[in-house]
DNA sequence: ATGATATATAATAATATTCATATATTTGTT
DNA sequence: AACAAATATATGAATATTATTATATATCAT
């Protein structure tokens, strides 16, 4: 099992939201929690790709996951990322 | 010449400060400006190693540079990725 | 002008990421 | 049990990133 150091774990965090899909998808759950569906019918993608992204930022424990029947609901889990969202909505 | 989307501009940002290297440099930066052989004096790089990821990060425009002599001096020049810095150091 | 120091750039091989397509799983309904 | 809907996973080709090595440029001192 790999240990990572604390930059490295930072610099995954950032990298991960670092990819125009995955930051809008985490600018979407930081206003409203949503199953893939809604995802990828807003964002105009492939179902397939909306959930690798979405897997990429649960490996990464960025967003968690809620089973509510056949859907998934995400939310962001994680305080840090959080803050950044906080930072880029008050910029826009 | 391309034109970019808000979103595409921010995941770029946090996608070139996310990387191990580039975000040690500007967690360095913050405290302290510096030329390019003291970073890599201190991280213990190849020297066109550290001159290629400060080259990613002006390319942003997330540092800035000032001659001095032969010495090149880097600084932060992005409020946003400041703010950023910010959240870091407090978490630590 | 020559040499030394600091930095930048080019070229490239190794590796990682991305997106699309196809297929598999899971859950609820009939 | 069979089907449909929602989601996840596997595979692979195209592309991008990374680190290394070698070379080039710029500035200062002699």
């Amino acid at each position: 099992m790999e240990v990572k150091s604390y930059i490295e774990d930072l610099s995954e965090i950032l990298k991960a939201i670092g990819h125009p899909v995955r930051l809008t998808i985490v600018l979407g759950l930081a206003k409203k929690n949503s199953c893939v569906k809604e995802i990828w019918d807003c964002l105009g993608l492939p179902q397939a790709t909306v959930s690798q992204h979405l897997s990429v930022l649960k490996n990464k424990k960025i967003v968690g996951m809620r089973k509510l029947g056949v859907r998934r609901e995400y939310f962001i889990s994680n305080p840090f990322v959080e803050k950044i969202v906080k930072a880029i909505l008050l910029e826009e």
